[in-house]
DNA sequence: ACAAAATACATAGTATAACAATGTATGTGG
DNA sequence: CCACATACATTGTTATACTATGTATTTTGT
């Protein structure tokens, strides 16, 4: 019925909400590439996203020096981008669970 | 020290949210003027909806016919223009509701 | 009585992020 | 050997939040 617009309207409930995720995963410190990261989220949220939106948004994390990157090579197959979490990007994510943390239970007080 | 980065993900992670609490307002069938809306929600939520925002949001929630409008003229004072939801906005909250739900709870895994 | 703030609407321009489409290249299974 | 999975990346499109600005009326403070 109205799919267009639900559809229009998931597309800008993930604006930021990606970043967040991605964050929350490297957050422990563990080393993740891009490919294993897609994976990962999918398998842990069912939230799919397009690798033509996390290769930006990887890029975007590490211009803010969230994140940093190194490649590796692979002793079979094609080498790897490996992404881990910097100092500034755990204090970051802090923030944005303080916030998302908020945005939830405004939202919970006019929902129900 | 990251106050920029932060402030600009708000905005994104608002991007999505803003429709589906004021609909969440509507929900009840009650009919609000924008201010009021702008007032209301601040009050229950202590988010501010910048007034560029919310007027271009109504013409779109109106235009995919989710809610309705009218000009009610005051005694005394300037015209407002009363927003109520239409049955299609009711069933779409709902979807929005369930989406909202899956998301915030794929987050809690993540966050956790 | 007058200035400032609040009420109430609206639009134009800017920035950002998600996504589809497309492209490159290697490795693997049937 | 062909299709699919792995793994990276870019370009162009679209949608929405926000700042700034504008109009006009009413109320409040001094």
């Amino acid at each position: 019925m109205n799919e267009d617009f639900i559809n229009k309207w998931i597309s800008q409930v993930k604006k930021g909400t990606l970043s967040f995720i991605v964050l929350n995963v490297l957050k422990s410190g563990k080393a993740y590439y891009g490919y294993d990261l897609i994976n990962e989220i999918k398998k842990i949220t069912e939230i799919e996203i397009a690798e033509g939106t996390l290769y930006p948004l990887m890029n975007r994390l590490k211009d803010e020096k969230l994140i940093i990157s190194e490649w590796v090579e692979q002793e079979s197959g094609i080498p790897r981008k490996y992404y881990s979490i910097t100092s500034e990007g755990k204090n970051t994510v802090t923030k944005m669970e303080e916030y998302w943390h908020n945005l939830n239970n405004s939202v919970l007080k006019i929902t129900k």
